[in-house]
DNA sequence: GGGAGTGCTTGCATTATGCAAGTATATAGC
DNA sequence: GCTATATACTTGCATAATGCAAGCACTCCC
């Protein structure tokens, strides 16, 4: 589930949390996740237009340490993906992350705000 | 201060956000500059080993950025490194970050922690 | 003024990202 | 059942970012 303490930059949990999450799309997917998206195609959706192979592949890495989870869908014979508790719990950060940008970067909108979120 | 709106992948804050600090490094320089380091070298010592070319480049895009200003020294001629008082403002995101490391990745320790922020 | 330390830049190999195309399965309409 | 379309990916390749080592100008200290 974690990355094995031999891979790790350092044991600062700034680092290793940037090791999980520290890249340009990582937070986008969790963001999506927490807006109640679900399905592949939607997260391909997104205004920001993820590559597919980085879509699939961030999905396995966020599978891959118990931050999402990969299930099928009661009605269809989809997949979906959804968080886990671990993934939840990442909330505040991205909170911090969206109040930030709010607050620090102009022309940015919380219309894509999570309800509860923000 | 801010990337101009047409290179934005979107008007997100969180993506906006991620533009500037979503990267293995970025938030690492930022922790640091929390913790008090200033100078140049101090930086490259820290256990993760920021390459020399990739902080150059980070301090650079922070200052371009206004989150961090280079000011000259009172007392020698080298040059500092300091938080302006937007830099400052990321302290929440850094907090939420560390916490959730500590929280979920085990074996991090906060002996890397600034003062008052954790 | 000579040696060590500092603050970078440059060059190059490796890795990640971005983009387009292709494939396999699923559902929807007739 | 058959075809058309949508979904959920994988693959290949060009471009960009990162990692590593070396080099270089300047500063401090004796």
């Amino acid at each position: 589930m974690n990355p094995p303490p031999e891979t790790r930059r350092s044991c600062c949990p700034v680092a290793c949390t940037l090791d999980l999450i520290g890249d340009r799309w990582t937070m986008l997917v969790i963001r999506d996740l927490f807006r109640g998206v679900t399905r592949y195609r939607d997260f391909q959706r997104s205004p920001e237009g993820i590559a597919t192979n980085i879509l699939a592949s961030r999905l396995a890495m966020l599978t891959e340490h118990g931050i999402v989870e990969k299930v099928d869908s009661s009605s269809t014979k989809w997949k979906e993906y959804r968080l886990t508790e671990r993934g939840r719990s990442l909330g505040p950060v991205l909170l911090e992350i969206a109040r930030w940008g709010l607050a620090h970067i102009e022309g940015t909108e919380a219309k894509l705000a999570p309800q509860g979120l923000l």
